[in-house]
DNA sequence: AGTGTATCCTGCAGGC
DNA sequence: TGCCTGCAGGATACAC
């Protein structure tokens, strides 16, 4: 579920709490969340104190002590919550991992479908698994130059360029969606399709919608929350995920759904059109 | 190389 | 009420 800005959204709040702390007892209830066994991540972990908590992509990237990172991808259910101290915090619904923090604090990972993974890297690790990923959307070194560079080299469609990490990080389906209505851009049309006016006013979309939704808090359908445990708010301002038969903000044609790349793609049919039509 | 499909897993909403 | 089907924010291992 959570696409760049709900892990922005969570990191941020982590970033105000974590640092200085150091992580105690690690209780494991669904050790498939990990790639080692139990014993090693409790023991590598043992002490290791939070330095800094950053995002790539939709990765949650903690900077611990003694050289290690802690990489947490939320798949779509996964929940980062933190509990401060002097609270004594139940376990979320579906809780897997619970830190126990020194001097005081509790951090849960709590995810119902277990699509999530916390992996323990390497700096050197973790390097090389950051370059894999493709350009920040919200980032300076991605220029509209770089953009329509990168698509204009691919004849997949745009909303699944979109959603391709390796070409660029953060963006899920509801944001590629939300983009491309607003840049008027049909979901299905190859990438390479779109002219440079036409990237230009995508990655303006993109930047803008993503930095709505993190002033927003994030989108919550269901399962999403904050570090804090609240929903986010940018549900009501989606204008065409999930609206199926509901009316065009713009033109009150019904919004469509069809899917491609296993995933549904929602647009307005009138304003996004398949093969841009000159004139008219 | 670059694309598209199937799969991991659980929960929920809607139809009958 | 209850069973069944389809669908869900993601990532990846494969087949073409």
């Amino acid at each position: 579920m959570p696409e760049l800005p709900e892990v922005e959204t969570i990191v941020r709040q982590l970033a105000e709490h974590l640092p200085g702390l150091r992580i105690g007892e690690v209780r494991i209830t669904h050790a498939d969340l990990i790639r080692e066994s139990p014993e090693s991540f409790r023991k590598a972990l043992w002490q290791a104190e939070f330095v800094r908590v950053l995002r790539r992509g939709k990765n949650v990237v903690f900077e611990l002590s003694g050289a290690q990172i802690l990489l947490v991808n939320l798949g779509m259910t996964g929940q980062l919550l933190f509990g401060a101290a002097e609270e004594c915090p139940e376990p979320p619904p579906h809780c897997a991992l619970r830190f126990s923090l020194l001097p005081g604090g509790t951090l849960f990972y709590a995810d119902a479908r277990r699509f999530g993974r916390l992996l323990r890297l390497t700096p050197a690790e973790w390097t090389a698994e950051s370059k894999r990923l493709g350009p920040e959307p919200l980032g300076s070194e991605l220029t509209d130059a770089r953009f329509f560079q990168g698509t204009s080299k691919s004849r997949s469609p745009i909303r699944s360029w979109l959603l391709d990490q390796t070409r660029i990080a953060g963006i899920g389906n509801i944001y590629a969606n939300e983009a491309l209505f607003r840049s008027q851009v049909h979901p299905a049309r190859p990438a390479s399709s779109l002219s440079e006016a036409e990237t230009a006013l995508l990655l303006a979309s993109i930047r803008i919608v993503l930095e709505e939704a993190i002033h927003l808090q994030g989108t919550t359908l269901q399962d999403y929350r904050t570090a804090e445990g609240d929903k986010g708010n940018f549900g009501p301002r989606l204008l065409v995920y999930g609206r199926e038969g509901l009316p065009c903000s713009v033109c009150e044609t019904p919004v469509a759904r069809t899917v491609f790349g296993n995933r549904s793609a929602f647009f307005c049919p009138k304003c996004q059109q398949e093969v841009p039509s000159s004139g008219l």
